[in-house]
DNA sequence: CGTATATCAGATACACTGAAATAC
DNA sequence: CGTATTTCAGTGCATCTGATATAC
């Protein structure tokens, strides 16, 4: 120890930006290296929920369901697909279309990616209430609801 | 309009890291979109507020107590210090130092800024009573004040 | 024709790493 | 000697742009 904490000033500690910001970023770092002992990528948690939940679906409503970007969308499909964890099929009625479909492999991936997911919430709220939690999800889902699409989306007219 | 809104599942839009994350991007949005008007930065708002109400400071004091890396102090440094809104003389004390010291021409940009900064702090928050807003202030700082540091600033233990 | 899809190649922004030179 | 400061060059990651080929 030689370095000693030096706090920053009390104005900016208390801007939400940047307290945004920087939960944000303890945020991604607990998911991040939960996910990465299993050699996953929080986008693969996003995309296997969301067909779990919304069952199977084209890229291009993956993209705007998880609000990955559609350039992005193809390398974590790749990789998803590489393990089986979904189909990637051509759509019969719409031949731009490639099919999603959550396999049997996938479920059960989706089941231990959720698990790693739940312990990283579970440490990054312990400093609050379970009221408290509640309270914050709250006030975050109505700041994201009210502003735009919280991750924008694809295209937003172009 | 063409392609419909086509929402997130429940269970993805109820994840604390993922709402944190949202908000953090519309929260560094707006801001960044306010302060681009006036060709600054955060950091340049970080920087000047800091050194206002902490007084003049190395630029590993201003590293640690602002949370932005030391390697990219340098480059804010030269743009404030270009635009004449800084001094940075060397510390005849610690000759290894360079000073930071706030002007006049930096004390009336922070003013400016500062005034861009609680516009898009307002805009972020309007959904939110004055009640929520501090509720929410105090749960994320508490997020914060547990999990290490928000920026975890320079070099912890090489 | 205009629009949507899937894909790729690259741009941008941000935090961070590693190493140098200098001074304590 | 080990440690701290300033600086630069470059990595890794996440998001987004732009362009392509294809199909509606």
């Amino acid at each position: 120890m030689s370095t000693p904490p030096e706090p920053a000033p009390a104005r900016l500690r208390a801007i939400p930006s940047r307290l945004l910001a920087g939960s944000a970023l303890v945020a991604d770092r607990l998911v991040g290296e939960r996910l990465a002992a299993e050699g996953a990528h929080k986008w693969h948690f996003a995309v296997l929920l969301t067909l779990a939940e919304a069952g199977p679906a084209s890229q291009a409503e993956l993209s705007r369901r998880t609000g990955i970007h559609r350039s992005d969308m193809v390398a974590v499909l790749n990789e998803l697909a590489d393990t089986d964890c979904v189909r990637r099929d051509p759509d019969p009625a719409d031949r731009r279309r490639n099919v999603v479909t959550l396999t049997a492999v996938g479920r059960r991936r989706l089941a231990r990616l959720d698990a790693l997911i739940r312990e990283a919430q579970d440490e990054l709220l312990a400093p609050l209430t379970p009221d408290e939690r509640d309270e914050l999800i709250r006030l975050l889902a109505t700041l994201t609801d009210h502003h735009g699409p919280a991750h924008p989306g694809p295209d937003r007219t172009p």
